[in-house]
DNA sequence: ATTAATTTCATACAAAAGTATGAGCCGCAT
DNA sequence: ATGCGGCTCATACTTTTGTATGAAATTAAT
């Protein structure tokens, strides 16, 4: 894609260059105003060429993280707070013992958490939900 | 890919034009070096705004919902092809008797396949390397 | 042909995850 | 005050995951 567009790039700048000599062949007395219109097409194209670039950069980094979170979802799941709260943290990876740790309580009480939020989810694994959460969009 | 090529030409196609006009513009006696070269000016100010434009809308609908693998970075972590297949399934949440099942292979041999795979990955859990997997953009 | 990497599998052990059950505590609403 | 939902914790047990080693079979490259 971005060899494409340089290509063509190179081809609008050859047709400018073209643009050029042919004035300069038939007007040449009057050099610097043809100069002028040169470098402003040239300059104008250029511009035309890094804000494609530019957009499309822009939009690659913003696509990713559009992922609303759809809360109607949570609320008819019954997921309660502390539930999305280690949900979270489980597909950020965190074992148990860890996300107690974060959320000040004991691995017992993680284990309690999740076996619920499988119930819900119906999944058997933190693997499972954490893709399925993330179909459901009730987890970025 | 193929619309900017038709855009591109359509760039090529309104510099030829241009070129012509501006030929032209030698044999009629009315008008200025200064008008012509505003409205050169202003046709590529339009071409700018109008790429610019363009570009933005063609990445949101193309590269929106399609995150590339990065097969260097697949290539530089040393992953194997079988090893990659592993990964893949584990990010869809099945155990690894399920991934054997599926890829035909005993539980053991996942289980080396899931070891060597969190060497690579630097992670210590599965569910680590899926995040740390969709962040290196080797998985979707 | 020999090396080097990949894939396969096994055994044994350790750690983490998951299940089942029961229970205490708190805040809020009937 | 009684009950309900949500959060906490524990114990006991099962299953799954992960680690460490060693090794055979296969394949690709030199």
């Amino acid at each position: 894609m971005l060899k494409v567009i340089l290509r063509f790039g190179l081809i609008i700048a050859a047709l400018l260059v073209l643009f050029q000599l042919s004035k300069m062949s038939l007007f040449i007395p009057d050099m610097s105003t043809d100069l002028i219109l040169g470098l402003v097409g040239a300059a104008f194209v250029g511009l035309g060429v890094y804000l494609g670039l530019k957009f499309r950069k822009v939009e690659i980094v913003e696509v990713g993280p559009i992922v609303e979170i759809d809360h109607e979802r949570i609320q008819s799941l019954g997921l309660t707070e502390r539930e999305m709260e280690v949900l979270q943290l489980i597909s950020e990876g965190f074992s148990n013992v860890e996300i107690g740790e974060r959320l000040f309580v004991s691995e017992n009480t993680i284990k309690t958490h999740v076996s619920n939020l499988f119930v819900k989810l119906d999944v058997k694994r933190r693997t499972q939900a954490v893709t399925r959460a993330k179909e459901l969009r009730i987890i970025q």
